[in-house]
RNA sequence: GGCGGUGUAGCUCAGCUGGUUAGAGCAUACGGCUCAUAUCCGUAGUGUCCGGGGUUCAAGUCCCUGCACCGCCA
């Protein structure tokens, strides 16, 4: 019986876009998934949607729809995104799905009656919209400390789970078992957390404030907390207890999340998995975040990347390289333009595209296309081979650890000794004479046994590029039903195979094309008509009376969101001017500063409100920032 | 505020328990080859290893301290 491998994503709240760290998170499962199922592991690989809680209920009332039908509509940009992304999961779980439901029903039963929940009063601040309860020193000037928008003080019953009793064992499960939680350094955060006291946690919610949710089978007034919930999908996937206990995918191998979520897995879901007497998870794997040209992703910063427009422009296989080559899995990465096309061009055209390339065209050229026979080897046959093996064995290692990034260069490491043998090697010269044709046929051979292992060995990370090699060499054989056994052995691939030599796979990115078109992904927005701005001579900028201005009072004009009247101080005469800068300055932090006022602009009314003259900011997005100066200067002071 | 981490070549980083001339990839320069997508191969570099102090025969590696940045908790 092959040995069974288990493991997951979060499932994604359904609220949610898509982005690329959604992405990121599925397509790591999905090479250690296909990995092991290259190994012969029976692997399941789960995914899935988070369908409860506040957020969907809010969204599905402003959408004015019945909850179930918003999430119905909204799961499917998860389930169509995982199919572009050639993304193997074995089964794909909502939290609304009857079979879901039924098993958090039976669990939350069962620890009910052994006395694992106890009801209790509680009283706190409660943040409507982050869903929390806040303590009293929690509070930030009485606003949530989180979000900080207003809180309501809220008395009322609960059920608990008793999570805190379970607080040394956990300690010792984490430090007795390093790989349980990855990488260390969470690790550490998640034991430094654990050196105050575990409090019990809150798994009930009131219907009266939250009705979308699980309903308690103990107590129909409460619906189950959307944690409690969502973290059960790992085993109602495989049905009632007894069924995951006798499904042979238990305990979970990997639990890959992000590092938001680290508390909730290794704390609440490490607790409640003892408290049901089930093996917690061999490790619990925390990645990191992606930034966007250094920057958060955000929305109001429309730097959110889309993987969608990602695929389409430069193919599925190229995002996955990418994103589990740039960074190590665990730590932050940042994604640019630039970083892109240096992996492209470096790591994918010139040296696995080129390979690919070369090889097949000296087949062709040499033999027809058809694989030779290979002769006894020699020295650089045997240091290609001894490297293979090695390259091998390193990644099998390096995927315990999910390592991918490490994966990846052990595998470009084979790719340069390859490269190496064929330069040292020079079949081009072997193919003058006769007597080099005999050696000649033993080099393609041995070039073309490599490209299938590299072919192979890729094919986890890029499984469309790995087929597309095997196409090239003429294999028929699934790279499934090759596997990691055909690697063990040098001289898997047949002589007298018929190779068909085609397209390039990974092409070069003619650079200022790509970045263009990248800028475009990274700020959400179409790319900018970059025509150069009309010039203009110095007499033009004399036109401009540009003059300093102490602003002396300052009001919001009502009814307008954007306008701030001010009344400044030229030195010689005062104005009333109107400036669209109320998102970003409140009225009382404009006053007394000196600004940039254009003296001679035609007076305007705005709202009903003469404005004469303007006041000079600079903006990015919606930012907004005065001009001003290092120093005092004399009001009303030219300023060119 | 408490706990933890990081600071090494232009850039991104590797350097385990202290030990010969401090490494890799990218970028740069030069040379070679021509099967290949001006690709590939080879050579060459450059580093007050954040600052200061200490332990030691010996410190990027250990200790103390300062600075900068980051994470978790509050």
């Amino acid at each position: 019986m092959s040995k069974k491998f288990y493991i997951t994503t979060p499932i994604y709240y359904v609220n949610d876009v898509p982005h690329i760290g959604h992405a990121y998170t599925t397509i790591a499962a999905d090479v250690a998934a296909r990995y092991k199922r290259l190994g012969g592991h029976d692997v399941f690989f789960l995914t899935g949607t988070d369908e409860h809680g506040q957020k969907v209920q809010q969204a599905a009332i402003e959408a004015g729809k019945s909850p179930q039908d918003h999430v119905d509509s909204l799961y499917i940009r998860f389930k169509e995104l995982w199919q572009k992304l050639n993304i193997s999961h074995t089964d794909f779980i909502r939290t609304t799905e009857p079979r879901h439901k039924k098993v958090v029903q039976e669990i939350l039963q069962d620890l009910h009656d052994r006395g694992e929940i106890y009801k209790d009063s509680y009283e706190g601040w409660y943040c409507m919209p982050d869903e929390r309860f806040w303590t009293e020193k929690d509070l930030v000037d009485g606003n949530c400390p989180e979000c900080g928008r207003k809180v309501e003080k809220i008395k009322e019953y609960n059920y608990f789970f008793k999570m805190g009793q379970h607080q040394d064992w956990l300690i010792e499960q984490i430090q007795s078992n390093e790989k349980f939680i990855l990488p260390a350094s969470r690790r550490n955060e998640v034991l430094g957390f654990l050196q105050k006291p575990l409090e019990d946690l809150c798994i009930s919610r009131p219907k009266e404030r939250l009705s979308w949710g699980i309903p308690l089978p103990f107590d129909d007034d409460y619906v189950t907390y959307v944690w409690f919930d969502a973290l059960i999908n790992y085993i109602s996937v495989h049905g009632s207890l007894a069924d995951v206990r006798a499904s042979g995918y238990w305990p979970t191998s990997h639990h890959l999340i992000g590092k938001d979520i680290l508390t909730t897995h290794a704390v609440y879901w490490s607790t409640m998995l003892k408290a049901m007497d089930l093996a917690v998870p061999d490790n619990i794997f925390a990645h990191g975040w992606w930034t966007v040209n250094g920057q958060k992703m955000s929305k109001s910063l429309r730097n959110v990347v889309e993987p969608n427009l990602l695929i389409e422009q430069f193919g599925v296989d190229v995002i996955r390289y990418f994103l589990l080559r740039e960074v190590p899995f665990g730590l932050d990465g940042d994604f640019s333009h630039k970083a892109l096309i240096g992996r492209i061009n470096s790591d994918l055209a010139n040296n696995l595209g080129n390979l690919v390339n070369r090889t097949l065209n000296m087949l062709g050229k040499y033999f027809k296309g058809i694989v030779p026979q290979p002769d006894a080897a020699g020295d650089e046959d045997a240091l290609l081979k001894k490297k293979c093996s090695e390259v091998v064995g390193e990644v099998d290692k390096l995927f315990d650890e999910l390592a991918f990034s490490k994966i990846l260069m052990k595998i470009w490491e084979l790719l340069d000794t390859s490269n190496q043998y064929i330069n040292n090697t020079a079949p081009w010269n072997l193919a003058k004479s006769e007597e080099g044709k005999k050696r000649l046929a033993t080099v393609m051979y041995n070039s073309a046994e490599a490209v299938r292992v590299i072919g192979i060995l890729i094919s986890p990370f890029m499984p469309e590029t790995g087929d597309k090699i095997m196409a090239q060499l003429g294999i028929d054989t699934p790279v499934n039903q090759q596997g990691l056994d055909s690697l063990k052995q040098w001289g898997w691939i047949k002589a007298e195979t018929q190779t068909h030599q085609g397209a390039q796979i990974f092409p070069r990115i003619d650079d200022p094309a790509a970045a263009k078109l990248l800028a475009s992904i990274e700020t959400g927005s179409e790319p900018e008509k970059t025509e150069p701005p009309e010039q203009i001579t110095i007499e033009d900028v004399m036109k401009l009376d540009l003059r300093t201005a102490k602003i002396l009072e300052a009001e919001k004009v009502k009814k307008s969101k954007k306008l701030i009247k001010l009344k400044v101080d030229l030195g010689n005469e005062q104005r009333q001017v109107l400036a669209g800068i109320a998102e970003t300055y409140e009225p009382e932090q404009l006053i007394g500063r000196t600004v940039i006022l254009v003296a001679n602009l035609k007076p305007a009314k705005l709202m009903g409100l003469e404005s004469q003259g303007m006041i000079l900011a600079g903006s990015s997005g919606k930012k907004i920032v005065l001009a001003g100066f290092d120093e005092a200067l004399d009001l009303g002071a030219r300023v060119k």
